[in-house]
DNA sequence: GTACATTTCAAACACTTGTTTAAATTTGTG
DNA sequence: CACAAATTTAAACAAGTGTTTGAAATGTAC
């Protein structure tokens, strides 16, 4: 027989799969402990609180994605020269997809979890993870702006928020995109070939011109 | 003296703020009607039900700016050379300005409502904004779709769910956003502002080279 | 002013939310 | 085994949700 599963986990692979779907506050823990068919208290005896559940659901994949990521921008940052913007960008896919091996569909729950923790209203994530994480976020900001001299920083941080909305987005709908696109275009896509589509996308729209009102190429900043 | 304001436009008035700020599911009635001095039935007497508001507040934005964009549309279509693609992303801009004219910072809440309604779970409003204005939107893809005639079918499919995704998840956390800008930058941005860092930023997105396995990409330069 | 329709209001409705409690059960250990 | 710690359980909690109700208040027409 199957070993029985630790409570904990099971709380967990039924939560990260509604919070994907439908939100952290849109998730009562009513239907987790239910999926995940466990007691209604479960969850406050073995996480405390619905909040920390959710931190736990994303720490889960936060722990291993960030430590690969990390080694990733160590080794581009070690180089000499600046790296090609292309080339930054592309360190993602590896880590993001052995996410997989986490759980099965990991990388796809897990940006998607992501995206909720932006649009929801879910202070304590963004803080939570900057806390933990920013020090290796930062590597990643460095590593771009090494690849873009001429892109002032302000711009450069709106750009790559715009990337973070292109990917989460892209993954919260994934499911109806793969299929209008397999009606209408007859084209098999997994997770890995939206990704290889949204590298080119995010990189051109990153390394874009920068607008300026009046003249096309020159100064941002004058004065203050 | 002010004359007696409409309860319905008070509801509405006091909807469309909370709604773009907490989400539509995180907005109770009871915040809105007491925001709006108003009694607590008066959302079901005059709206029905609150899916029923959160349809009339989209409304309101809604007719105002499809009808422009329609005008803007055709007026491109009219044309017998192809349009530049920052040109027809460009008439975006000014319909979506002069939803200001609809309420005050009637642009931003737009925005930030439009977003709500993709990334909360609203299913009834993806359906309700399509019946009502796919024909204006088909227009728009037509325009995109002859001012890059070298993009396959599919890709640019793809590239326009992105950039929907950059712009839905901007706006969504548009706060958020402005505030770090603010902080870290000490940069004032108001709505006009991000769009106008945004049509760069689409517009090289969804114009890049296509990936190809075999060729390297053409490095990308930022500048003209 | 009477009669009628529209609108407002306080109260209650039935239901869901996250969390807590205290007893019952399972588990690990000497 | 027996004892204690860890875990599970059903039940209740207080607070919040959208919606409905029926009586007041207001407005409108004759």
């Amino acid at each position: 027989m199957v070993a029985k599963q630790n409570t904990q986990q099971k709380i967990l692979d039924a939560a990260q799969s509604l919070f994907a779907d439908t939100g952290f506050n849109d998730t009562s823990l009513r239907q987790i402990t239910s999926l995940a068919e466990v007691n209604l208290a479960a969850v406050n005896y073995h996480f405390g609180s619905k909040k920390e559940l959710i931190q736990a659901v994303l720490q889960r994949y936060l722990r291993v994605l960030m430590a690969r990521l990390d080694q990733e921008f160590n080794q581009l940052l070690a180089v000499q020269h600046p790296n090609n913007l292309t080339q930054v960008l592309a360190v993602f896919v590896k880590p993001l997809l052995e996410l997989n091996s986490v759980h099965t569909n990991g990388t796809r729950i897990f940006l998607q979890l992501l995206g909720r923790g932006y649009t929801d209203v879910q202070g304590h994530l963004r803080w939570f993870i900057n806390q933990h994480y920013g020090r290796v976020l930062d590597k990643f900001v460095l590593l771009v702006q090494q690849s873009c001299p001429e892109l002032p920083a302000s711009e450069l941080f709106w750009r790559l928020h715009f990337s973070l909305g292109t990917i989460v987005f892209t993954m919260a709908s994934n499911e109806a995109l793969a299929e209008i696109a397999q009606a209408d275009f007859n084209e098999e896509v997994d997770i890995e070939g939206v990704i290889q589509r949204l590298l080119p996308y995010l990189a051109a729209g990153i390394a874009a011109p920068v607008f300026t009102r009046s003249q096309p190429q020159q100064q941002l900043r004058s004065g203050t």
